[in-house]
DNA sequence: ACAATAGTAAATCTACTTTCCTATTACGAG
DNA sequence: CTCGTAATAGGAAAGTAGATTTACTATTGT
């Protein structure tokens, strides 16, 4: 119920703000567009503009042309205002990838520059990694300094500590970690979860694109599960929300699974599909190798998985009820559209629930693009933030 | 990231949003009190005052003493602003209880008349039932006028349509119903399922009072699960959110239990407690009765029930990780602190995790408090926000 | 009597709006 | 092809709303 109050100081600060968020959210706009948008006078659009103008966050970019009149400046956020830097930290014990991916962006979300580093440039340190990193990619992209730091983890992140927990990286665990990096490093760090960031990544550009909320469902070598719930991802006590895989089915029974993970993870998967008669490395290529085939076995083994990843889809459905879940990881894209048609036939055969399921649109890096989303999210919401004051105290 | 942009207007329209919002968090303020909270200055702080005290929505409620210099005056939110009717709506073929229990409150919270109806005042017409208990509940308290409506019912509701579903009382299915009743009766409407209700009691005046967020585990004929987020609870899609009896235990197999309804809710519980020899009419009476019983048998019966409590549990804490649950519903009250000793020893035992459990600290009514609470919050709210301007188009 | 405090009044300041003006462009009539 | 006209962008001047600072009066306790 907290509310701000305030004089004509903050006024101004908020007619900054929402001129700011509105040129950040459509993209480019003319005076008169913000005029119209704000409600605000021909006179303090001008105003606000040219302070924003001065302040190095806006710029023009151009002009309208073909009407009668003069031709209105078009103004744009000033891409150059701010610089995100993303990593994804990966686990290579369990992946073909490089331990390490990362990209730059400018403020209007443009990729500056982006690489894969196939060994760790600073051998487990992480302050010397990033270090590292952030200065090739500058390098690259002409840069001379990184505003905000997004990493993805294969683990979780208590921001109160500022410590990354459940990670198997070499020295990325250290407690304080984060902290440590925005000091050594002098900018604003945030890390969150791969799977999450896949959920972002899917929301901003992939098949959750439309929807106001929903859920993403991660089949890889773990299980996981992200709840978008249209504004956040929910979180939990200690990051531990969508650990599916510890949802136990029922009372515990010798010879039963015990729990989702043991149901539908990883292992569980490729010994599904080695019981079929499927003979590659990972569960993803054996569900690759199924979807393209035309066998029964094939059928039989998809028609198996399917109804495993039901009662996981099921789950979800019945606890959250979203209206969309996503299916994504390695098994997922494996299995396509197929695998999708089978899993939604199986669900509706087996539970009175209708949520309506998608596979992952997304082919590049999906935490990657999280990161640099919700990275680009971060520094704008600051950078708005920034130009309005103190709320009142709550409660 | 749409902001508030406008005029000097608006600026006094959040600056009285603000005192009154302040005014209803803190109870009574002095001037000079309220100077401090929202930072502004003397004569702001006055005119605001002056302006809501003639609009009745403040009210001189006393003096200060004591000190030297006159006697400040002491404001309050007028409680004769607004009324507010909750009912909460029983399904009586599951309970003993009247069909229908409704309070009267003020703006400020206090209760000006309560009430049960035994039988049906208009006998299947949902309008004609709510007219004739605002009606009574208006002449016990002497007031006139009824300005929001919070119901409370075993079922969900769609906003979209103004429509409850899945209920099973008679007439009030009908769609358009909670739209019918706000044009019917002149007044604003909402309604919510029972136990998100519960939640919101528990939360203002029980166990999870101090949480942020917290999970709410209802253990009655059905099972239930409200998820509270901390500012607001996890409705999902379709209203379906927290409908955890249908969450499957695994692929289908032949005498197992399908789901989580046939291990833990009312009938299997009753079930449990009949092999057990407890010959109650109902779950929540065998519960009761072990609890209170230090047999051998009582206490088989409550380890078997409190195994069952517990994968639910694990369910919730794995896919939520609230920071809290609170068993609620006849079955845990009925149990009480025994029966959640047993569900956390077997919660730690069959799972890694270890998100705290408590009981229900409610003896009352829950859904008819959370009614009162939910009902105050939204006068209280659109009040302030009326106050406030129209914000700029997002997106 | 005096010090401290509550509340009001007057003067000032900030930022927004309305109104008016000038400059620029497209278009069509001559 | 040229020039006048209509339409529009942007800015300047005047006016207004609301907040602040400062000064003053009234009230209460020591």
């Amino acid at each position: 119920m907290a509310r701000l109050a305030g004089s004509s100081k903050l006024l101004r600060a908020m007619n900054e703000s929402a001129t700011m968020a509105l040129l950040i959210d459509r993209g480019t706009l003319t005076r008169g567009e913000l005029r119209e948008l704000t409600g605000l006078s021909k006179p303090t659009t001008s105003d606000v503009l040219r302070t924003l103008t001065e302040a190095g966050l806006a710029v023009v970019v151009g002009h309208t042309s073909g009407g009668p009149g003069p031709n209105a400046e078009v103004y744009a956020v000033n891409p150059a205002a701010a610089t995100v830097l993303a990593i994804s930290v990966r686990d290579v014990s369990e992946t073909l990838h490089a331990p390490f991916e990362a990209a730059l962006c400018d403020l209007g979300g443009a990729v500056l520059a982006r690489a894969a580093y196939p060994s760790d440039p600073a051998d487990g340190d992480p302050v010397g990694t990033v270090r590292a990193i952030a200065a090739d990619l500058c390098a690259r992209a002409g840069r001379d300094r990184v505003t905000h730091l997004q990493l993805g983890v294969p683990g979780s992140y208590d921001p109160g500590t500022g410590t990354i927990r459940h990670i198997d990286v070499t020295g990325w665990g250290r407690p304080g970690l984060v902290t440590e990096l925005a000091a050594a490093l002098d900018l604003t760090v945030d890390a969150d979860n791969d799977v999450n960031l896949a959920a972002i990544a899917e929301r901003h550009r992939g098949a959750a694109a439309g929807s106001g909320s929903f859920a993403l469902l991660w089949l890889g070598a773990g299980l996981g599960c992200a709840i978008d719930l249209g504004t956040s991802l929910l979180r939990g006590a200690t990051g531990g929300a969508g650990e599916i895989g510890y949802v136990p089915l029922g009372l515990a029974a010798p010879g039963q699974p015990r729990d989702l993970q043991s149901l539908a993870g990883g292992p569980a998967v490729a010994a599904l599909g080695a019981a079929h008669g499927f003979t590659g490395a990972t569960a993803e290529e054996m569900v690759a190798d199924a979807a393209r085939a035309d066998s029964d076995a094939a059928a039989a083994f998809l028609g198996a998985l399917a109804d495993r990843i039901a009662v996981v889809l099921a789950v979800v459905a019945a606890l959250v009820d979203p209206p969309l879940v996503v299916l994504a990881g390695e098994v997922a894209q494996a299995g396509g559209a197929r695998l999708r048609d089978l899993v939604t036939e199986a669900f509706h055969r087996n539970t009175p629930l209708r949520t309506p399921v998608e596979v992952t649109a997304l082919t590049d890096d999906a935490v990657l693009l999280g990161a640099m989303d919700s990275g680009l999210r971060s520094v704008r919401e600051s950078l708005v933030d920034s130009l309005n004051a103190r709320p009142i105290p709550a409660r």
